[in-house]
DNA sequence: CCGCGCATTTACAACGTGGGAAACCTGACT
DNA sequence: AGTCAGGTTTCCCACGTTGTAAATGCGCGG
């Protein structure tokens, strides 16, 4: 076994207590004393145990961090935020994903884990309003993403309609006239593809660009080859942008690709612009200009709301609050040149 | 707080340590007390504080596992498999990416969270040999993949050179005669990348079918991406492959995308072979042929393994071990056809 | 010189659980 | 009836920590 509060006191002659008020700053404790203390510590390289910690506190310290798609580079880069934020606040991150799929989603919201977590911040895709107004479980719950719900919880996520029409004025700012959406899928009006493509949709009626069906590629997913597809139908249907707003980087580097292999280039002929800046894009062969959400500030916001609410217990409920993030358009090569 | 055994004693009328008997299936209790006490457990929803029970017992309940990266779907599939294994033995799993970099391996290595979790599972890329003798930490540690060192721990990995020679082999048995690699590494001997073109070297040997250096194609990464640009490089090389042994799924991926933008058709003009088994490959346009390494099995081996270490105790030393779990071909539409 | 107030230190209990041993109960055998 | 065996239940404690309250020590004003 390890070092324990006992075997530090033994060795510096003081009690139990003294030692525990040195590791956790206590405001009473005379320099000398702390002093030894602190000799005898590092001496023995005591650390707490936590378990028996959270064990005296009633928490566990842990939260779980639940998301559609761990293979999904975005909430891979999430996931990373947060860990390392909460670690940083002495939480352990336990990392679960749903596969967007309902029955996991509602599984982790019900309290799956329950007695592990001190609370769950949960990024839903399928998720019905009447599974959050049927939870019984009393651990604190942020969500993550645009899905909006009538449910007491606290909302995280940026504005995507803004953070969109950024993009699409970058590219009009640029001087392209043709400029298309690639990743806008079918579905309810409340997720975040609807809202991008709305961000776009707006400035291109503004600044008089077409927004014809045409110029809109649905996509099934979100990956690499749904970007390459879209991007190969879009040209197929005869259309000839000069430049293509994407759903995702992902999306942007199939399309980037598709480009390519037709003998298009980036920028000159198309400028094209990507959403989440995940590390591909910076070593793509074009790097790519995209909109950068402000990952840590998720990360930061979704922790701290949770935690506040922990804090505060179950009884005098916080009012549920809706955040927004930041985020930052950032001009790579994919962007650079004038058409 | 919850419901714990204090709470189930006093309603069932009985001792705190009989209802633990209960729960625990201790042998000696009498039927009729183990129903009453049964009955208020499910009328309270009693669940264990698994904090108590893990600070009695010693260990956190706790191990880590630490991959290369999350991102790409063959780490992530396998995460979720030892998830899912080790939470059925009732052991929670913390995740952790490295992105394969030698000082996150170290730190891992040497026991970051060490108080935390009771063993740890690394799938180590850059980590060097003096890396692991100079680890001081006793919590158990198990390695995943090809990296082979001369420390004392156990070792999981597939025969990647058997694997390899079974997609090999299964491609001269359709009758290909010029068989490309692609994704070959510059570095070590003992990684994984070479294994598996050693694999493929010796049954191209075996059957006659040319081995020359325009047969290999080396990739910077393992992305599509990478796949993709390989691909490309080798047909503008002049080689016509009849068929394409790639070293992973997503490599595989991006080479038939490049297939089909040159027009050449997956698998009548060439057939190609992954590795890893992915969800992708079951779901691309044309489904992909692919070794599937057995990764319940590796979980499970890996997992036992830790265990056992762990529920040996530091001292008495079980001899390291090296398992290899199995893997099987598994044939789809990327090689159905001759020629 | 006493006593008060404040800073510092300590004693004790409790968080929920489970191992060990003692206590209790029942029934059979002497 | 007394004793013993064996199954069943309970008591007590410890795991390592911290909140609370009590104890101790010190300086200073009266």
């Amino acid at each position: 076994m390890g070092i324990s509060l006992k075997d530090v006191a033994q060795r510096a002659g003081v009690s139990i207590k003294t030692v525990s008020n040195v590791v956790n700053g206590y405001r009473h404790v005379t320099p000398q004393t702390r002093q030894r203390v602190q000799r005898v510590i590092d001496e023995l390289g005591y650390r707490p145990n936590l378990t028996a910690r959270h064990l005296r506190k009633g928490r566990t310290g842990m939260i779980a961090l639940a998301l559609p798609e761990l293979g999904n580079p975005y909430f891979a880069e999430l996931a990373d935020a947060v860990i390392e934020y909460a670690g940083g606040l002495e939480y352990i991150v336990l990392l679960d994903h749903t596969g967007g799929r309902r029955d996991q989603e509602v599984l982790f919201a019900q309290g799956f884990r329950a007695r592990v977590i001190d609370g769950l911040i949960l990024s839903p895709i399928e998720l019905e309003n009447e599974d959050l107004l049927a939870r019984d479980s009393d651990a604190p719950l942020v969500l993550l993403g645009e899905r909006q719900y009538d449910a007491p919880y606290d909302h995280i996520a940026i504005d995507n309609v803004a953070a969109a029409r950024t993009a699409a004025a970058h590219l009009v700012e640029l001087g392209r006239r043709r400029i298309a959406f690639l990743g806008a899928r079918h579905g309810r009006a409340r997720q975040t593809a609807h809202l991008r493509l709305q961000g776009w949709r707006e400035v291109m009626s503004e600044t008089g660009r077409p927004t014809g069906e045409e110029f809109i590629a649905v996509t099934d997913g979100y990956t690499r080859e749904d970007g390459a597809q879209a991007m190969a139908r879009l040209l197929d249907s005869g259309v000839r942008p000069d430049a293509v707003f994407c759903y995702n980087d992902l999306i942007a580097i199939g399309a980037m690709r598709t480009l390519g292999t037709r003998g298009l280039r980036v920028p000159e002929d198309v400028a094209v612009v990507g959403f989440d800046d995940i590390e591909d894009g910076r070593y793509c062969a074009t790097t790519l200009t995209t909109v950068a959400p402000h990952k840590r500030g998720i990360a930061r916001a979704a922790t701290d709301a949770l935690l506040e609410r922990l804090a505060a217990g179950t009884g005098n409920a916080i009012e549920p609050r809706r955040l927004q993030p930041g985020f930052a358009l950032i001009t790579r090569e994919s962007t650079a040149g004038k058409p």
